[in-house]
DNA sequence: TGCCAGGCCCTCTTTAGGGCCTT
């Protein structure tokens, strides 16, 4: 697929990119690569591009990854180099900043296969998983499909996938901006704000959320 | 041959251990 079209939207405060890698392992550190990526850029709470593509590892895939992802050795055989891929990656996100779910584990990869190629990161990151924690913790779970199932979040049924995975977290991020924004009476919570509740501890993220509204009074009264 | 990560978060904690979450 790759980008539906030339991704050249300017980066602001309201767009924010949703990726999610499917890889061959668990850590970059140990040779694992991505073996294939998935992406939506978010502008004003709506999807308005995406991005997938399958790419070639350069080793083989276990039988665990196959049957986890559906991603099978002969599928990357033919797709290109991780490093190709990864540069086309590079113009979609420009500087926008990022989400994903467990992001941590995005951001490793990301970062790696980056710098195999010389480029550098510009956005943040931020994680829907340690905010869902602090914003839904009633939850079952805390894995995304658990959490689009709670939230009744739209989904077309594939999971492990990349487009899929990016497409769910996206409607989860959306989900937990409303979910703040109304539940502690706030205009517009800002990207560095997320990032921040996701650092704050857990016990302490409510009494934090209330103190924020407070403090942010004048953009409270929605229209 | 067998094993391999790492940050977060809770608790039977803090001089630690184990589950959760991502593939």
């Amino acid at each position: 697929m790759k980008g539906e079209k030339k991704n050249t939207r300017p980066v602001s405060a309201d767009t924010v990119v949703v990726l999610d890698f499917e890889t061959t392992g668990l850590s970059p550190d140990l040779g694992e690569r991505p073996i294939e990526v998935g992406a939506v850029l978010l502008e004003a709470g709506r999807i308005i591009d995406r991005f997938q593509s399958l790419m070639n590892p350069g080793k083989r895939i276990n039988s665990f990854i196959e049957g986890y992802t559906g991603i099978s050795n002969a599928m990357v055989r033919k797709a290109p180099p991780c490093a190709e891929v990864m540069a086309e990656f590079a113009q979609f996100i420009q500087a926008h900043n990022l989400v994903a779910h467990n992001a941590s584990f995005d951001q490793k990869f990301l970062d790696a296969e980056f710098g195999r190629i010389n480029c550098q990161r510009q956005g943040d990151f931020a994680c829907s998983m340690l905010i869902s924690r602090r914003i839904y913790p009633d939850a079952p779970n805390h894995q995304l499909g658990t959490l689009v199932g709670y939230k009744r979040l739209k989904s077309d049924g594939i999971f492990h996938r990349a487009l899929a995975d990016a497409e769910m977290a996206a409607h989860l991020w959306v989900a937990l901006l409303g979910d703040i924004e109304n539940r502690y009476r706030i205009s517009r919570i800002p990207f560095p704000v997320m990032r921040k509740l996701a650092r704050t501890p857990k016990a302490s993220a409510d009494p934090w959320l209330w103190q924020y509204s407070r403090s942010h009074a004048d953009v409270k009264a929605k229209p």
